[in-house]
DNA sequence: CATGAATGAGGTTTCATTCAT
DNA sequence: GATGAATGAAACCTCATTCAT
């Protein structure tokens, strides 16, 4: 975020956060334990943020556009589509596998409602890059485009959130970047083009 | 459920649940409104439900059942395993389709944390039918077994659910259903064995 | 007030508010020690009252009327005009003289702009009963005339709270309604008529 | 006072001061609108008077101050008893009139527990210049002297500020000094030695 | 068993006041 | 000395939840 203030601060908070909010449903997580695990003044959280949601979706904009960078960063290079997607859908299992609390916050405590009505929620940027990406694949003729390239994106989407949720519900051990590429091999077929006589491998 | 109470109370408590739940964002719903709209006192409510969450819960264990029945019967007297899948994958869109409600509150309120944590999350009885059939295509050759059935479950759930969402966040007009069968056959590509050399259609 | 609800939580409530508010400037005064030594929770003290002022004007409206009450009791049998004044005198300063409390709220803590916005600052009753009966002195010729009722009402007003003022502020150990005769010569001699031949004792 | 400040500034945060805590009860009028109508950083405030108490407290001395020194001046040439005191009353209500802001302040905004704890509030010299007088007229045989010079005192002071405290709340137009003499005569029948042979007129 | 009063927790606001620059 | 960031306290407000009837 742009909130110009002692750096100090803003890095407690953030851990702060992040522990609060990744335990606990949003309603049960209080601001006030935010606030005193961060070693900050409660009124200060509210100067800067103004409610308990402006600050957590403050943080999730922040993550997120880290993980936009990373994924931007990553992509640098590659050129074949396949590459790249994979690329997209390992680099995002990576980043929640390693930060599983911005997953949490992110899959199962941000209050929808109110993240959807948020600036935040659209993300145009990493949203863009994927669509673009995604438009080339069907013009191309190598991705389907009997649906449009958001559908493409929500299959994805769809995919690492549920991936991530499960893991978290199952407890699992196993690392996610480990499965991910077999679970991209089924991603792919999904989005490729039926008609596309290339080969799959 | 198991609340033995006056089966037209149980039905406004239903309607006002559902209409208060599904606009606003768990911590943002009051339990007096949904008091209020089905015209009975709040602490009939805790006599019953115990907690915000339990009401919320027990509700949606009741909707969910019902949707399993709908599944089990739409079932009946399919063989062909792309085409009981299909099933699956429509009469979901298809319920939440109808009861746009029913979908927001699952995928868009519930508190997670909680949820998980109840017994309704695991929803057996659905679940399990869906892994037996899906175990049954690993074991026939035509879907893919590298991956544990609940993952291709996993594929199924998460384009459901984003696609529902994303239905909502989008206002879009046009219906689900009569996108189901484009959306499925991504499903089916990610699901099916890639080693079959089984016709697609 | 009318405040319909358990007697006895009103009664350590008053009691609370008696001591809290009348050892404080009302800015200092904490709403939640009146909460903590009324032994009452903090919130049902808003649910009744609404606001820190409510609380304290609900209660100076009740004791205000207790004084009239009092006051309206002791005149009863008394004819001669100068016997009622000294009646009323003397009921004030001894009313003020054993609930001090209620003087110091009155007369040093509540906020002035809210009080005399309120309907309690007017108290109609009380100040209708004086008027009353100095319009009739000022009829009889008793009294002077040359000036409004309500200014003679000020003189007694004004020396009441003065005096009990600085009593306080001398922290005086002498009784303020044994000194009661000797003020209310002073008063007396202030509004009755200087054309008056009848004689002053 | 002793703020050996830019006097352009102490025009500006007197004139604020009045202002602000004229119009509203003390715990509503808020340092940080002082501050800004002065144009001066709240801080600076703090610097200089330590709290806002002591901000106001600090002017109320010297209004208070410049109140005497008048009545000082206007008492100058003035030999009869009778006309000092018609004088002094009259330089108060003219005060007053002319500064309402310093009479609301004073009467009515202003914490009492903690100005009768503040030097301020004996005004020494102010108090002793009347207490003077008023002896000397007790000694005289002019001044009743069956109580005490100070309870003279009150009982000007009293009817001082409810005059004042009354015109404000009945909003009354007409003017308090054109009042004076007519209000003064009664004051001075109530303060007069009830044995006095000598006449009134 | 249904009800509403009372409670406690915590979100939101506003400030006086303190601190570091 | 002047400033604004940070703090702490407390008013204010809404609720979920508990309790006594």
């Amino acid at each position: 975020m742009l909130d110009g203030f002692n750096p100090d601060i803003h890095k407690r908070l953030e851990a702060a956060v992040l522990e609060v909010f990744s335990q606990s449903d949003f309603h049960k997580a209080s601001i006030r334990d935010v606030a005193k695990i961060a070693g900050v003044s409660f009124s200060t959280i509210y100067n800067h943020y103004g409610s308990k949601e402006g600050l957590l979706l403050a943080f999730v904009n922040i993550w997120l556009g880290k993980l936009t960078d990373r994924i931007i960063d990553h992509l640098q290079g590659i050129e074949d589509l396949k590459e790249k997607l994979r690329k997209v859908f390992w680099v995002q299992l990576d980043y929640y596998e390693r930060y599983p609390g911005l997953g949490r916050i992110l899959f199962m405590t941000l209050p929808m409602k109110t993240w959807m009505d948020d600036e935040t929620f659209q993300q145009r940027k990493m949203i863009g890059l994927f669509l673009e990406v995604l438009r080339q694949g069907q013009e191309a003729g190598i991705l389907n485009s009997n649906v449009r390239a958001g559908t493409l994106l929500d299959f994805i989407s769809g995919f690492v959130q549920r991936t991530f949720t499960m893991w978290i519900v199952r407890e699992e051990q196993e690392s996610l970047t480990q499965q991910a590429n077999l679970l991209f091999e089924m991603v792919w077929r999904a989005l490729s083009n039926p008609e596309c006589t290339c080969r799959e491998k």
